[in-house]
RNA sequence: GGAGGGGUGGCCGAGUGGUCGAAGGCGGCGGCUUGCUAAGCCGUAGCCCUGGGGAAACCGGGGCCGAGGGUUCGAAUCCCUCCCCCUCCGCCA
């Protein structure tokens, strides 16, 4: 949520309308949140005098009781009576206003920073570095689905029969595989980047992910449990970004780094037909996600240092990635900058996402009023920042591809093998054990 | 799931319809005083919305006693719904 005094001036008016035509977006919607806004202020204005009034003669009404005057007290009464029913339909045209007003606001994105490369979708995307070669192979490299099958750990039959498409069951030395990268990533960020690890709630209320960003925008997204009326987190952002809601926090205490390994749950509803194949999207994944609270002046250095984090991650895997800049119309509607970063995956010969890091501004603060206190007294609202960590199932299949060897065993990158008990290779003759 | 008890300012806690600025204490901040690991005295105070052409300062209005509605001329105080916490019972990893 953007901040709403951008309506009153026509400077304000104009960088939104500039933000959302650089997203690709309508500005003329600009035009209709001004007039609300110009709306429900005259009507604000108008319900607080009238209750001055009220006020006032409240008073009055007391003091007078209180010394016996009570036919004075009778006239004041019914003035008072008379205020208050017209104060009632203004209050009630006054809230239908905030409503309106509020459920708009909600819908309008995050200003893109200037930095944004601009243009109309992923296209206009700009690599900033790469790092490693994309890996090379003297025969023809499969794809994770082959090799999982091959290698016995990933099992899509069984995930099918109990959950219908876009699961995956891991198996054996695949699950310990997931879980030793999981671990990997955290021993990382906890003890090497200073985050603090965080197992969070994964079932959140709506107001929860409404701070997030996450609602009311995407509610297709999302799975929701209607008994209890909780939703799964598509992200553990979502969580995090909760962390501190409400509170007004301690300049000293900033920056505040947090690291969470959650499961994420999505829909992807509009994704019919898209990566199908193997486990590029699916349902239900595992990933380890980086979160900061900061101060506004330091949020893009720290931007640049979280992206650092979560490139070391690769870097010590050894699998060759790009950083890549996203432009103003393949921007995530809270973010106000974010970089991807790409993992190759030569099994299918295209990149694949497998972080994205973002510096959300004051978006996701002002929803979730997280707000500090500055030295001299004055409060504003924190920079909150997420990234992933990494998202494992893109992780993986990047491993499996990049380390697969042409009788379809893997190479276990050597961080990994003492999560592995010391475990160097995954072998098509590894049967997976009955358990 | 059943029964009961609670949610008041950073913290503790009083307050059951009217003089509004929410008692008091602790802690915070400012000042004064006394030199003795600190005490005493005085003062001050939060957040949100909104107005005074914009910004800062400043000044004003409204709102905030878990949240939202309602009753009433008037609600922390009464009623309803929801949320949260605690205790006991039941169930359960």
């Amino acid at each position: 949520m953007l901040d709403r005094a951008l309506l009153r001036d026509p400077d304000g008016q104009a960088r939104l309308r500039d933000a959302l035509a650089r997203r690709g977006e309508d500005p003329a919607v600009v035009d209709q949140l001004v007039e609300l806004d110009r709306e429900r202020r005259a009507l604000i204005r108008e319900v607080d005098e009238l209750r001055t009034r009220r006020n006032q003669v409240s008073r009055e009404i007391a003091g007078l009781k209180a010394s016996g005057k009570h036919e004075e007290a009778e006239q004041r009464i019914a003035e008072s009576q008379e205020l208050g029913e017209r104060l009632k339909s203004l209050e009630a045209r006054r809230r239908e206003l905030e409503e309106a007003f509020e459920k708009a606001w909600l819908l309008i994105p995050n200003i893109p920073h200037e930095t944004v490369p601009v243009g109309p979708d992923e296209t206009a995307n700009v690599v900033v570095r790469t790092w490693g070669e994309p890996t090379t192979f003297d025969f023809e490299p499969r794809p994770h689905w082959e090799l999982g099958e091959l290698l016995g750990i990933l099992d899509f039959d069984s995930a099918r029969n109990m959950s219908g498409s876009r699961f995956v069951t891991y198996r054996g030395l695949g699950a310990r595989l997931e879980r030793a990268l999981i671990q990997f990533f955290l021993d990382v960020h906890t003890r090497e980047h200073g985050y603090t690890e965080i197992f969070p709630p994964i079932l959140v209320r709506e107001e929860a992910l409404v701070a997030s960003g996450h609602l009311p925008k995407f509610r297709e997204e999302m799975y929701h449990m209607p008994a209890d009326d909780l939703y799964l987190i598509p992200t553990a952002e979502a969580s995090l970004a909760n962390l501190h809601r409400d509170q007004i926090l301690d300049e000293q205490q900033l920056p505040l780094h947090y690291t969470a390994y959650t499961p994420c749950f999505r829909r992807e509803a509009g994704a019919y037909g898209k990566d199908v194949r193997g486990m590029i999207r699916v349902h239900q994944f595992n990933k380890v996600e980086l979160f900061k609270f900061t101060l506004p002046e330091q949020s893009y250095e720290e931007l640049e240092r979280m992206l650092q984090h979560a490139e070391t991650i690769l870097q010590r895997l050894g699998i060759p990635y790009r950083v890549v800049a996203l432009s103003t119309g393949d921007l995530g509607f809270a973010a106000a900058k974010t970089y991807d970063i790409e993992a190759w995956a030569p099994g299918q010969k295209r990149w694949l996402e497998v972080s994205s890091v973002s510096n959300t501004e004051a978006f996701q603060a002002r929803r979730a009023r997280t707000r500090v206190r500055r030295a001299d007294g004055t409060v504003e609202y924190v920079h909150t920042l997420n990234g992933s960590g990494l998202a494992t199932p893109r992780t993986f299949i990047a491993l499996l591809e990049n380390f697969q060897q042409p009788d379809g065993s893997v190479i276990i990158p050597d961080v990994l093998r003492p999560y592995m008990d010391g475990l160097e290779r995954l072998t098509p003759e590894a049967k997976p054990t009955r358990s």
